[in-house]
DNA sequence: TCTGGGGTCCTAGGACCC
DNA sequence: TCTGGGGTCCTAGGACCC
């Protein structure tokens, strides 16, 4: 078939599905446990607070863009009066699972998308329906967890992206968007620019451009065939996903994940073996840490480092190898041996001019069931006793906080000078009995 | 002139997402 | 001085095999 195909086919009775997002979600998390912040400009900064990651509505309009470098708004911030804050990721995970669960009261099958961010199966919500439950899970989740958010709902999942991407932006529309609606779709689609559909991203964007694409109407009448040799099989899926036919499957189960990574920027340059080895110890012991939380294990660890792109001048370097383990593990102390193995059989002791380092990182990419997993012939590590001393040493971090017992040799024996930066990171309101917010009465 | 034809597996790199 | 971190999926191309 080709030439513009029928859009929207068995819209009604057939799948409806709600994407729901916290708005701004980190910098909503902040205000819900400090009112001052409300109406004020906020931002939150990346790790090592470096550059604006969410941005409330007053902080955008005063230009600040996503990724912005902290150091080049700082004075702008200041001056504006723009409230400035570290991530708080203990805080916004546990407001996430808040949220989530007033969503399963609304829906018998909620797929969590991203940490602020979930789809919900409505179809067996009536049609004439969907616009009010839309309504009514906004004001309940804003009334339970402090949290504003915008839903979109759809035949697909591409089109309640899109829904929720209208929602947000269209005032009058009062936070939800209904595209199962014929009239709204037909509506919406030609005024919504092609670039704005989940998957388009900005090379394809240039492609389809080329092509005469303008609005997402262009886009979902574009045959699929040629959109495939441009686009690839996923912009195939985008155009019968606009056009209401589902090719991503909803889902309440996370599938098993494939990789895991932890990779960090120092604070500050570092040039030294000694203090390179215990970060990536550090990251090794966070490794297993979420490796053992998924009952995952990996038999191969690659480990990098390098120096800054934006360290111009001084002599560049970046470094990375794998690391081969006898048999696939979780034990933190298998994983140290394995990052600093990756270092001492990279390092070069520098000349005159020393490498200043920025990042370091540790990742692995084929992770299996650890008791799944077949075990070595030769050089077996020893399961019966890494397992319990593993999990004696998570039940103390859960209890006493992450870090209360580590390996000696994971960032104990000096100062952390590298660790990252969280200069202005809010308490951890909702998970530590000590950092619960005090009220004054009177 | 034609210079086999499929398979699988792996890796690197691109693109996109939050 | 100061520029995040962690994922997924797809394709092309090489190595290798029968």
């Amino acid at each position: 078939m080709s030439g513009p195909a029928p859009r929207q086919r068995d819209r009604i009775g057939g799948r409806a599905i709600a994407l729901i997002d916290g708005n701004s979600f980190y910098c909503s998390c902040e205000r819900v446990f400090d009112p001052k912040l409300s109406g004020v400009p906020v931002i939150v900064l990346s790790n090592n607070d470096g550059c604006a990651i969410a941005r409330t509505a007053e902080a955008k309009s005063l230009g600040i863009k996503m990724g912005d470098p902290y150091f080049k708004i700082r004075d702008m911030c200041r001056v504006k009066g723009v409230r400035v804050f570290s991530s708080n990721y203990t805080l916004y995970g546990d407001m996430s699972g808040r949220a989530n669960a007033v969503y399963r009261d609304f829906s018998p099958m909620v797929e969590i998308y991203s940490i602020d961010e979930s789809f919900l199966d409505l179809s067996d919500v009536h049609p004439d329906r969907r616009l009010e439950l839309g309504r009514d899970l906004r004001s309940t989740v804003r009334a339970w967890t402090g949290i504003p958010t915008c839903v979109g709902i759809g035949p697909t999942k591409t089109l309640a992206k899109l829904a929720n991407h209208i929602a947000k932006r269209i005032a009058p529309l009062d936070g939800v968007c209904d595209l199962t609606d014929p009239a709204e779709y037909e509506h919406w689609l030609c005024r919504i620019p092609a670039g704005e559909v989940w998957g388009i991203g900005r090379a394809s964007l240039a492609k389809l451009e080329a092509m005469g694409v303008d609005s997402v109407a262009d886009l979902a009448d574009l045959d699929p065939r040629p959109v495939r040799k441009a686009l690839t099989v996923v912009g195939e899926r985008i155009i019968h996903e606009l056009r209401g036919l589902s090719c991503l499957p909803l889902g309440a189960l996370p599938a098993q994940r494939k990789g895991c990574a932890v990779t960090r920027s120092f604070s500050t340059r570092i040039e030294d073996r000694a203090t390179l080895e215990q970060a990536v110890s550090a990251h090794a012991t966070r490794l297993g840490e979420k490796l053992r939380r998924e009952g995952l294990g990996t038999n191969h660890v690659s480990v990098f480092y390098h120096t800054s792109e934006h360290d111009r001048g001084a002599p560049m370097r970046s470094v990375s190898t794998t690391v081969t383990l006898p048999e696939a593990t979780n034990d933190t102390l298998a994983l140290i041996k394995a990052a600093r193995l990756g270092v001492a059989k990279t390092w070069r002791e520098p000349g005159s001019r020393p490498w200043r380092f920025s990042k370091a990182g540790i990742v692995t990419t084929d992770l299996m069931l650890l008791d799944a997993s077949p075990r070595a012939l030769i050089g077996q590590l020893d399961r019966e006793r890494s397992g319990p001393l593993m999990a004696a040493i998570d039940a103390c971090n859960a209890r006493f906080g992450r870090g209360s017992v580590v390996p000696a040799r994971a960032g104990m024996e000096a100062k952390r000078t590298w660790s990252t930066k969280f200069e202005m990171r809010t308490p951890r309101y909702t998970t530590q009995v000590g950092e619960l917010p005090i009220a004054v009465a009177g």
